[in-house]
DNA sequence: AATGAATGAGGATTCATTCAT
DNA sequence: CATGAATGAATCCTCATTCAT
């Protein structure tokens, strides 16, 4: 309260630092004194304005996925029909999340923990939730996870792979997900 | 004690113990000291055995990637025909992936080394070429690498998600990403 | 414990018997933890107080030159004419050096971190500077550096050699070495 | 013996070596392993033929000492008169020592095990006894002492040194101290 | 309210030496 | 005879957290 009034962008500085830390050296390399440096904030602040490390670390990747659900709302919301909606999701994935080393390397650190520790499982879910909302302005809820893990997949694996991937492959891997499949009538002679 | 002095099977031991400490623990709690423990050995052969923390990790997830895609080879190696393939894939993820929060966290933790580090992210990259060709036996190129960025999002979100995720959600998610996209014509009326 | 929370002098003590545990186990043997018993303060403590070794070692270096420095101007600052200058370099030799098995250690360990590192090597250099400086109260600067030199290997053989030094062959060292030389007229009748 | 026989260059060539190690990391960064990959022999091998460390330094530095000790016997016998001497020992000086960035730091590394421990400063008594041999071909014995305490210390600065040495110092500096030193009449007028 | 000082536990790694083979 | 495998002790250093100020 007082203190906030007083120097109120300090934890947002902490935060901010935060993720830059975890980008360069993953949480296993985010100490408190690392992001202390960082956030050019005495060691002994840390622990004042964060209790500990999950709470700083819960904070900062909160603020990411929100940060990133940011983008597909904006995206998805000035889509105005299907085939507009399949071009943003095109566009996200290949525009937004690929350029971006530090996207790819916070969200596996996030998932990383989330598949392990509970309170940052909640936080990808709420992250996956946003998304789904946002892609449901479009497309039926079950086409919503499907496309939802085709995005998750194209990012992980374009970022990884060796050879770029081509927009083209990316349109037509929506264009299918997107696409009911009609059952080839077996009983036709 | 002879059996001290010539322990043939101990690499393969601390490997083995290493993925079961990350599993458990994460590649951040996996140590000298508790991997060491895990293995029965002391903890100055650990070094002996391998030069460093990265060599035993290395080869730890070497080790991880192809067990994974021996399965995918043998799964999709008994399929006959496309659609034996398609349903070997939904198995895979329902079956054998999903089950498993063990391949999920090792997975996990793979991906984020490869995210920052280029030793793992060859490994990741020989990983998904083993699947790839598994997949290849049955689809064509494009179709493979849609088809193994689903199969990735499906395995990830499955492992996040809250709700269970429904085979038959699945089965029609590769029923449509190995469908090829009929453009609609646009004049007919 | 009041005591323990605050106590400004530990620096100071830390510097001390870092450089008593060097003057008996020699760099090699100067551990932190030797040092931190040495000096009664715990483990985790000096590195808090000297990020390295090397910062440690530096400091400690650069206080031992400075004290045996401080003897030099001392001795020659007092001395009124060159004749006393010269005495004042023999008691150096004989009465302040020689004498110090301690100072001969430390010197020696000094001069080999110097031949390899530059940071010891420029500590070294301040303190030759410093002693040089004293001597160019009595003496033009060429006769310094050898006179210099001369003090460096009496002092050396001396603390090395089995038979004890005599004074009289200091005296007349530093006699000769100070006097220049008169080359031979050749073409004398 | 058979041992010897059977590769009589093995023990030779783990003494180089060492001394290679030494000269490149210093006797404390000079361990079996770092040798024995040096000479190129396993390391079992070591121990084998040196029965510790300390055996296996004794024999280096011996080696090391003679190998110097032989460059003055060399240049010091060639010289026919006392100024052929002088000149000898300036070559030496700028020549032979200056040069030689591993001789310094081998000497320094042996003068600071001598400090310590009476076996190495027996090797340097030998080295220096066969200095003083050399110059005693040429000068009384009380100026071969005070010389070769000069040659010392101006092998030492030199290497130490920011600003080169001129020769013509050093050849003033080796006539000043074999030059009897004549006390001044002080009765004169 | 804010923080610099402090610390014990634990991190990876290096090592000389031993000994069964 | 020669050595690869093995190991416990010791190395430096990092760390989250505590607490007197």
């Amino acid at each position: 309260m007082a203190s906030r009034r007083f120097d109120p962008d300090r934890r947002d500085r902490i935060i901010a630092a935060a993720l830059d830390v975890i980008a360069a050296q993953g949480v296993a390399g985010a100490s408190h004194r690392k992001i202390a440096e960082q956030a050019g904030v005495p060691l002994g602040s840390m622990t004042y304005h964060f209790a500990n490390m999950d709470e700083l670390l819960t904070e900062a990747f909160r603020r990411f996925g929100n940060s990133i659900a940011d983008r597909f709302d904006q995206e998805l919301g000035e889509a105005t029909d299907v085939d507009g909606a399949r071009l943003a999701v095109v566009d996200l994935i290949h525009l937004d999340l690929l350029d971006s080393q530090r996207d790819l390397v916070l969200t596996h650190e996030l998932y990383t923990l989330a598949a392990r520790k509970p309170v940052f499982r909640q936080i990808t879910r709420d992250w996956m939730a946003r998304n789904r909302r946002a892609l449901g302005l479009h497309f039926d809820p079950e086409t919503c996870r499907m496309l939802d893990a085709l995005i998750e997949g194209l990012f992980i694996h374009a970022a990884l792979d060796t050879e770029p991937h081509h927009r083209a492959t990316t349109v037509e891997a929506v264009a299918r997900i997107t696409t009911p499949y009609h059952r080839p009538a077996r009983t036709a002679h």
